[in-house]
RNA sequence: GGCCCCAUCGUCUAGCGGCUAGGACACAGGAUUCUCAUUCCUGUAACCGGAGUUCGAUUCUCCGUGGGGUCACCA
């Protein structure tokens, strides 16, 4: 542990989810915010979202609001946040300029901090330089010797209090270290008197407490800046936690918006479940330790071991998402899979008269088991594969067909049959075991396929589709004989 | 270019000196089944390379290689 690194393992724990106000956020920054907010709860501690706004050219309206909608669809609730001022005051940085200015000020007072005296050009002029001897720019070789006032229309930069190599610690990567080559004097106030991120992070997570900084690991390169800056203050460090990569698909690089990582709110749109993505997006970067691969929110919290973070990047298994999501779909309850399955078919089907609740009811099931999420059921039914549940079939007589029958006029007196049984039973058609025990004797008799091709297709229309027990469940008996008897009339039609 | 990080099946991962290298998704085959789907069973498939340490390296060390990150008045 580093010399300078403080003991927070008495102290209650407080993690933070800091995102700037650029836009919607992708997978990448979910899962940091997840991880943040897991270890959290899993040590009973507090959960903090601060809006990092000190960018104004960046900053993109209504992102604030993205962002919160976002936490808030998969069962993030921060303690504090935008509309939940802590006992520091405001979670938006641009609320808190004069704790930033104060801070500085203290910097200046210790001769650790000092305006800086080039233009913009002058800056770029160093480093062109620099880059052009192929050597690393660093703007504390031109330090002034002596500091101006600061009057707060220059930029404030920090005098980096001791150029040595770091080492610290970090909870996942353990031990890790920088030369000298890292440490500059970086910018805390920038012109405009908006703090940087390297400033205002490190004053904030000071002032609100925060022992553990979860975020990803571009991040690594610039902590010894970051630790300079602690030390400038005299501010002991909080621990650590550097989260993995999410690549590309094709490990090209980061996934970035830039290369179609999608808004996290594009899945809910498309039917994904908020339980299925907390699950498939912990176990990305992260593991148990055990063989369990499906948990809920509070499995979850429980079993959060920060240690068990994977330090390489990952790519998303778009596959495995999917499977979750049937997984957890499967888990919800009767009410909430009508409503979903209802919502995800076309108007075109649900405006039709006989699209009742009662047969959405019957129907939800059978959709579920053969989708896995939102945008299949529309696809589906697009296809015309719900079409059986409420529309009176059209079709080829052909498609009656079995294919060990030499014509299709051998399904006539089994389907002819098949009526007579039905309509003389006095059969509950709201029970498909029922339906079966009473027609199989006979399907039995005479072949399965021989009875049950003709008899499903008949119902359905289609050569695909779920049985024919689970079908007259669904549409009743007056529409099963009335489709039976459709098809005994087009076999007779077509041989006449 | 400097500095830094990373490296097990196609993908997500287990492994913390000795294992037939395990699981999941996907894929393939099979069972169930009139069809589709579900379910169940089985299978294909991985330690980046080279030295070193060790009786023994996927595991520890070093050197490569490959990939990624970062060098802003962006975060």
């Amino acid at each position: 542990m580093a010399p300078n690194s403080t003991d927070t393992s008495l102290r209650p724990v407080v993690t933070r989810f800091a995102p700037s106000p650029t836009g919607f956020m992708h997978i990448g920054g979910v899962r940091t915010a997840l991880f943040a907010y897991l270890y959290a709860k899993r040590h009973r501690g507090t959960f903090i979202l601060r809006i990092e706004d000190t960018d104004k050219e960046r900053e993109v309206p209504g992102s604030i609001a993205h962002i919160q909608e976002s936490l808030a669809w998969l069962g993030i609730t921060p303690d504090f946040g935008p509309d939940t001022p802590g006992p520091w005051g405001s979670n938006i940085q641009s609320e808190r300029l004069s704790i930033y200015k104060r801070y500085a000020e203290e910097l200046i007072a210790k001769g650790l901090a000092y305006p800086d005296p080039y233009t913009a050009a002058e800056v770029e002029a160093f480093r062109a330089q620099a880059t052009a001897e192929k050597r690393p720019f660093l703007i504390r070789n031109h330090r002034p010797a002596t500091f101006e006032v600061w009057d707060g229309t220059k930029p404030l930069r920090l005098k980096v209090p001791e150029v040595k190599r770091y080492t610290w610690h970090d909870v996942v990567r353990g031990e890790l270290t920088a030369g000298e080559e890292a440490l500059d004097d970086v910018v805390l106030i920038k012109a405009d008197g908006y703090p940087t991120y390297n400033f205002a992070h490190i004053v904030d997570d000071h002032e609100m407490g925060v022992t553990h900084i979860m975020r990803a690991d571009e991040f690594i390169s610039s902590l010894p800046k970051f630790l300079s800056i602690y030390d400038a203050l005299g501010l002991p460090y909080p621990e650590f936690v550097t989260m993995p990569p999410i690549l590309r698909d094709d490990r090209s690089k980061k996934l970035g918006k830039r290369d179609g990582a999608k808004d996290i709110l594009d899945y809910r749109t498309e039917g994904y479940l908020p339980e299925a993505m907390m699950n498939f997006l912990a176990l990305t970067g992260w593991n148990p330790g055990t063989e369990q691969e499906l948990f809920t929110h509070d499995e979850l919290v429980a079993a959060f071991d920060a240690t068990k973070i994977q330090r390489a990047g990952a790519v998303v298994n778009e596959d495995k998402l999917l499977w979750m999501n049937k997984y957890h779909l499967g888990k919800k309850d009767e009410a909430f899979k009508h409503e979903y399955v209802k919502n995800a078919l076309p108007e075109a089907l649900r405006s039709l008269p006989t699209c009742t609740e009662e047969i959405l009811t019957a129907l939800t099931p059978v959709v579920l088991e053969r989708i896995h999420t939102k945008v299949e059921i529309s696809d589906a039914a697009r296809e015309g594969e719900y079409d059986f549940a409420f529309i009176t079939p059209e079709y080829d007589t052909a498609l009656l067909q079995w294919k060990k029958d030499p014509s299709v006029l051998e399904a006539l007196p089994r389907l002819k049959r098949v009526f007579e049984i039905l309509s003389a039973a006095n059969v509950d058609f709201s029970n498909a075991e029922a339906l079966k025990e009473l027609l199989m004797p006979y399907a039995e008799e005479v072949g399965k396929g021989e009875v049950l091709w003709p008899l499903r297709v008949a119902l359905s229309g289609r050569a695909q589709s779920p049985d024919p027990f689970t079908i007259m469940t669904i549409i009743g008996g007056g529409e099963t004989l009335k489709r039976l008897s459709n098809a005994c009339g087009k076999i007779q039609g077509d041989a006449s």
